[in-house]
DNA sequence: GAGTAACC
DNA sequence: CGGG
């Protein structure tokens, strides 16, 4: 796992959230058992990550409008790859970036991201906004984890045998951010097919 | 299941 | 009150 600080550009990167958030809105998607995720989400690409009562998935149309995904903006698409060959994955093409939005005292729990077909490829996750403490766990759900501060631009690229290991957000504590406000963004590039 | 809550 |  390589974490490359204040490395993207958050201003850059809200006027591309919000245009998409126009075609694609910000949703509270559902677990199996009727549970709600706290954070708000959408996606850009070919395919984007579903969770409902029929469980997670990726689907090329967005439940909530029948429509395709919005196409992922060039410059997510060149943040996301260089990002990915500064910590050692030349080539990385993502074809999907699932967008989250915490409200102030949303958090996530300890999860895996699994859904995706090719664990070789990495994932590069952008933070934007408040800061977070971000969670690393090992390779079973149990092992305690272990706390790294994030702040807006901080890039992570989970890849290799870091590519399954648990994580998670702490409850993002209440702040102003000059640009989002009080929210904290995550855009996470992956390759799901 | 990326959920919460109760209980020890 | 924190962890399981």
């Amino acid at each position: 796992m390589v974490l490359l600080r204040r490395w993207a550009d958050p201003a850059t990167l809200l006027a591309l959230i919000q245009a998409l958030a126009e075609q694609a809105p910000f949703r509270f998607m559902t677990t199996r058992r009727g549970g709600k995720l706290a954070a708000a989400m959408t996606s850009a690409g070919a395919s984007g990550w579903v969770s409902d009562a029929r469980g997670y998935r990726y689907e090329s149309r967005d439940p909530l409008t029948g429509q395709s995904w919005p196409a992922m903006p060039d410059a997510f698409l060149v943040l996301a790859d260089t990002a990915a060959a500064e910590a050692g994955f030349p080539g990385f093409a993502p074809d999907t970036c699932l967008i989250n939005r915490y409200a102030v005292r949303a958090g996530m729990g300890l999860h895996r991201d699994g859904d995706e077909r090719d664990f070789d490829q990495p994932i590069v996750s952008v933070s934007l906004g408040l800061p977070a403490v971000f969670l690393v766990g090992g390779m079973e759900k149990d092992e305690k984890p272990f706390s790294v501060g994030l702040e807006s631009g901080d890039v992570l690229v989970f890849g290799g045998p870091a590519r399954l290991l648990f994580h998670g957000i702490r409850p993002v504590k209440p702040g102003d951010d000059p640009l989002f406000g009080p929210f904290r963004y995550n855009l996470t590039f992956r390759r799901a097919r």
